[in-house]
DNA sequence: TGCGTACCGTACCGTACGGTTCGGCATCTT
DNA sequence: AAGATGCCGAACCGTACGGTACGGTACGCA
């Protein structure tokens, strides 16, 4: 497992409270259990048994509160540098292939369904700020170790492609494929992500014959 | 363009007045402009010149109203049958690159976009119905056209697949990547559309070199 | 002419939510 | 001891929404 949860960590690293990281948790449980209905303030402070008062003034308004969640759950997740030793077409696959699990992992999660769904739900109404947020903030790290290892996949010679953008794009699109957005419409997780070993491999194997270097 | 809007088709297929699809047209157009806040019972019978009271009368409630948005919208969107005749490889290029062209029309389109984010938002609080519907009635139409065109290029031995299904997961995920979900997030959909052609074509193909017949 | 039907517009009701205010309690500071 | 601070719990306010009820109107039909 690549990603790593930090528990408080995220709460540290946002200027936060330890009592203030807590509410967040109780709160994100909340709206995973019962969708953006159940994110009510009131709700939230019976949840986290502390003042509505104390809510805005940690964190202003509702949507500050929100914003907050979307920053402290992406604050949980870290990523592991790729080794930079030797790399060879064997190891490159493996890490491709846990990239692709790893991925579909943090996808699939309970709370970042929650927070795309929420994010979705409020794109329509309010410009694109939450979006926007949680874009940057989930996709930045997750990215950045994508673009490591293609990167260290080309220096060692065993990756050819112009841009790196555009060759996550097509891993992406490869791993994914429709899966997040039928997560998002509702389907049953579980069934998708037991059967997924085998596609993560096929998807691997797809990219490698893309983007291998000829040999 | 192989997607055929029908205008009122939609209504007489479902078995709806002339008046309820101009009413259900409008709700469309409400929820286009102002997200799921903006369909309000109210607002919908103010803008469609219409009475609460018929709304319940006709739709039941308010999820009655927005199954029958989806119903109505689905209904609009038709394609056109893939040529049986003869398949060359540069003919099912070509009709994979104008598949990819309108399937990205179709997802990207205004009232797919808030058909989908409203569905998601739905997702959370209340079982996957609504989710379903939108998958059943957008997606079959549109995979429906897909399997057939790649089933034709079986037959005609241009393309190589153990599972259609599968094949076809792999063509989506190249052409889509994830863009739907950046633009459900609230992206700007203009910058994306605009340079989407070259991006269409290295899906394309990618997909060939991947399911090409060889030789 | 009278009656039924379908509809509109508006008013209404209950509820729920976001946000504010206030009294009270515990802890800390001086 | 006395004030200040931070917080809880509850009450409160304005608003907005889903859903219902009612009066009024146009039209078809006997």
């Amino acid at each position: 497992m690549h990603f790593v949860e930090q528990g408080r960590a995220g709460a540290a690293a946002a200027g936060l409270t330890e009592r203030q990281g807590a509410v967040l948790e109780r709160a994100l449980g909340l709206l995973v259990e019962g969708g953006e209905r159940a994110l009510t303030t009131a709700g939230v402070a019976r949840a986290a048994n502390c003042s509505k008062e104390s809510l805005y003034k940690w964190f202003g308004d509702r949507d500050g509160l929100i914003s907050a969640m979307i920053t402290y759950q992406a604050g949980k997740v870290r990523t592991v540098e790729v080794s930079a030793g030797a790399l060879t077409a064997e190891t490159l696959r493996k890490h491709l292939f846990a990239f692709a699990c790893d991925l579909i992992d943090v996808l699939l999660g309970d709370v970042s369904l929650a927070l795309n769904r929420l994010a979705i739900g409020q794109a329509s109404r309010e410009g694109a700020g939450l979006g926007r947020l949680l874009q940057e903030r989930g996709r930045r790290q997750i990215g950045k170790r994508a673009a490591a290892l293609l990167e260290a996949g080309r220096k060692a010679k065993l990756l050819a492609f112009d841009s790196a953008d555009e060759a996550y794009g097509t891993l992406y699109g490869l791993i994914v494929s429709d899966m997040h957005l039928r997560m998002l419409l509702g389907e049953d997780a579980g069934a998708l992500k037991k059967e997924f070993s085998p596609r993560a491999e096929k998807a691997v194997d797809a990219f490698l014959t893309l983007y291998g270097a000829k040999g």
